[in-house]
DNA sequence: TGTACCCAGGTTTTT
DNA sequence: CCTGGGTACA
């Protein structure tokens, strides 16, 4: 039999070896969902003689990609070279650059980020003479998002029903024109484009439909609807489909991921068959348990139970804190005795709901003097310096991309302000062309003092492209850093703040020796594609670490949508408390929204191998008021039997208290039950403010949740 | 052009 | 409470 078969178990086996059909794998997590994807290559390889280029392998992240590209290379015994892996959006950039006439687009389009995203449709806003309050760039740059996921460009939206859906109306057509004349386009351009490309020249479709004989997708339950619609196209008729998910995790509806596409995956690929991994080789048989008895709550689910080989393991730990900051201080005690059991710091994740929990948990670990990663935050292609260099480089690319010109314009400051930007910014727009196309048609269309700074600008831009023309990648990167003035900005700018280690001049280093090391990596080159381009849109797609020193031994602090997919021998789940894990929003909204608030939950639980700490905190500080909170419902879900509570709960001995000073009334606890003349009894959730203007928040047993001025409510303590 | 203050707003995030 | 963005001045 295939030694590719030797180390897997019934189930992936059957996945991997099922004969030719469409199959929705239905992978637990923990489960050797990748290991499965990749052995499923490997074996319709040997046993069906197919060649890799005949499949296309599609994963949500560059980081998953990777994994699957070196674990590929490794089972095929060859470099994955010209092989078709990669995210969604890094193939259909592939596609839109071998065929960028096909798809409407310029040869060097460049692609937009969400932050350049942004500031091209807060220009389109103010062009539009819309106020940007009641019109947010941000918000329209969600909504545009929104609609091209969904396939629909402007003449596709339904007919605005008021003059503000009309206003949104305008800036999605007018942002489509700007990045038209720019050249460029934002993430999801890439998938519709390449999706509307496909659809509309039969000759290219059918071509990509023969060449990937198989289609596999990792991830199915975060596909949205165009991502389905994109599958469903390349599959075409005669094309197999092999995908993996898992409906349990799947928690990024709100960016427009639909669980819907699994079940719909089995009436719309004619004889789908359903696969289910449940055998875990991650967690403990206790976690297990209770992420099952969790999740099971949930309704209409695919319906799956995992379980494990292994020993039950030791009891989940539940701690209820008095607060955030012993909540910290105790997930950090059961960190540091895991490790003088042996574990690495590593091996120890601090999971939690929102970016803003890290921060008690950062200050406990600085206390103890542990080193700690915190993931989320700026990546390195984000960083304003970087940036600012790759506008240039953008420029020498694609002189017509407008949203680099902007950037590069007045940075380092040489005097082109708002006014003159503006001015070159609609003239432009009114001729219809690029704004650097306009600065070489007339120059003189602008006033003296302007026409001779921007007179400079474009010479300095023509400077560095005769200067950059025959120099590989590192050598125009040099000479951009070097003769931008760019270097000597932000060197001026070093010895001024005086700032520390994590300088922009080390960034921009850093950015020399990425670009030195893209070179002599040599990946492959996409058709018709100069190094600059592929560095540029490189840098796009893959926007870098968060954070340098990974390396380093360290705690891993992050929320939970980004634990999923990792995992770690001791997890410390925090605050699970009612409004803040499930969110109120959630709580509100029931349905849907709460069940991917448990969803999350599974998730996170999950993630733990051997030991498992949950704990919550009776009250807690947010947007710096108190707030006191029950302990999460998703607590209750797990059996008491799987628990072992660590301080059982009861009194409240240190919740703060609040009082107007210089008043009778005994001062009041966040928990305590209040009785108020007319409202009856309740229980006080929050407190704001201090002395005479102090307010609490109760929720009164028969009229709800109200707000009550301390001073003149006279609450009785019950 | 740069800096000081004021105010709103504060789930989750990849590409 | 803390951050980021916007405005008002030097």
């Amino acid at each position: 039999m295939n030694a590719l078969l030797d180390d897997l178990n019934p189930a992936q086996r059957e996945a991997v070896t099922a004969p030719p059909g469409h199959y929705l794998i239905l992978a637990g997590a923990g489960s050797g969902k990748t290991r499965v994807l990749t052995h499923r290559i490997a074996w319709l390889c040997e046993e069906q003689g197919l060649w890799p280029h005949n499949m296309l392998a599609v994963t949500f992240t560059n980081k998953a990609a990777g994994e699957m590209r070196e674990r590929l290379g490794h089972l095929l015994h060859q470099p994955t070279r010209g092989q078709w892996v990669g995210t969604f959006h890094s193939i259909a950039h592939r596609l839109l650059r071998m065929h960028h006439q096909e798809a409407g687009l310029q040869e060097h389009f460049q692609i937009l980020d969400s932050d350049d995203q942004i500031r091209v449709l807060k220009r389109v806003i103010q062009e539009l003479e819309l106020d940007d309050k009641r019109f947010p760039p941000k918000q329209a740059a969600w909504m545009i998002n929104g609609w091209k996921d969904e396939a629909l460009r402007p003449e596709q939206l339904p007919a605005p029903k008021q003059l503000h859906d009309h206003h949104w109306h305008a800036v999605y057509r007018a942002y489509e024109a700007a990045c038209q004349r720019a050249g460029v386009v934002d993430f999801a351009e890439l998938l519709l484009r390449a999706f509307e490309m496909l659809n509309q020249h039969d000759a290219l479709r059918m071509h990509y439909q023969q060449r990937f004989q198989h289609v596999l997708i990792d991830e199915f339950q975060d596909t949205n609807t165009l991502q389905y619609a994109w599958v469903r196209q390349l599959v075409g008729s005669d094309g197999l489909a092999f995908v993996v998910g898992d409906d349990d995790q799947s928690i990024y509806s709100w960016r427009g991921a639909q669980v819907e596409n699994m079940q719909r995956f089995l009436s719309d690929f004619p004889g789908a068959r359903l696969i289910k991994l449940e055998q875990n080789y991650r967690s403990t048989g206790t976690i297990l348990k209770a992420a099952n008895a969790l999740i099971e709550r949930n309704q209409g689910r695919l319906g799956k139970q995992l379980w494990t080989a292994a020993d039950s393991g030791e009891a989940i730990d539940l701690f209820g804190a008095h607060d955030e900051s012993e909540e910290a201080r105790h997930a950090i005690g059961q960190i540091m005795r895991f490790v003088e059991e042996g574990a690495k710091l590593r091996d120890c994740a601090i999971l939690y709901r929102s970016n803003a929990q890290s921060r008690a948990f950062e200050e406990a670990l600085i206390q103890k003097s542990l080193p700690y990663r915190v993931y989320g935050g700026l990546r390195f292609f984000e960083r304003a310096e970087i940036k600012d260099a790759l506008a240039y480089l953008r420029l020498l690319a694609n002189p017509d991309d407008d949203p680099a010109l902007e950037r590069a314009l007045n940075m380092p400051p040489r005097g082109i302000g708002d006014k003159t930007a503006e001015q070159l910014r609609n003239q432009a727009r009114q001729a219809g062309v690029s704004q650097w196309r306009f600065l070489e048609l007339q120059p003189d269309a602008f006033s003296n003092r302007a026409r001779s700074v921007l007179s400079q600008f474009v010479s300095l831009i023509q400077k560095l492209r005769a200067e950059t023309h025959a120099l590989n990648l590192a050598g125009q990167m040099e000479v951009v850093l070097e003769h931008s003035g760019l270097r000597t900005h932000y060197e001026r700018e070093q010895k001024e703040t005086r700032l520390g280690a994590d300088s922009r001049i080390e960034n921009l280093d850093e950015l020399l020796s990425v670009a030195a090391r893209f070179q002599a990596d040599a990946p492959e080159r996409d058709v018709g594609s100069s190094e600059l381009v592929t560095f540029l849109s490189y840098a796009a797609l893959e926007a870098g670490e968060g954070q340098s020193q990974v390396w380093e031994d360290a705690v891993q602090l992050m929320t939970l949508h980004a634990s999923k997919g990792l995992e770690f021998p001791l997890v410390c789940l925090s605050g699970l408390e009612e409004g803040l894990f499930p969110l109120q929003r959630a709580i509100d909204e029931g349905g849907q929204a709460l069940e991917e608030e448990r969803r999350l939950a599974y998730v996170g639980i999950t993630r733990a191998r051997r030991r498992l700490l949950i704990s919550f905190a009776e009250t807690r500080r947010r947007h710096g008021e108190f707030h006191y909170a029950r302990p999460s419902r998703f607590v209750g879900e797990i059996p008491k039997s799987l628990l072992k509570e660590l301080r059982p709960r009861g009194g409240h001995a240190q919740a703060p208290r609040f009082g107007v000073e210089h008043m009778e009334t005994p001062s009041i606890r966040l928990g305590a039950r209040v009785r108020h003349a007319r409202f009856g009894e309740g229980i006080v959730l929050a407190a704001f403010g201090n002395g005479e203007h102090a307010r609490v928040q109760v929720n009164f047993a028969d009229v709800g949740t109200k707000e009550l001025v301390l001073a003149f409510a006279n609450l009785q303590l019950v």
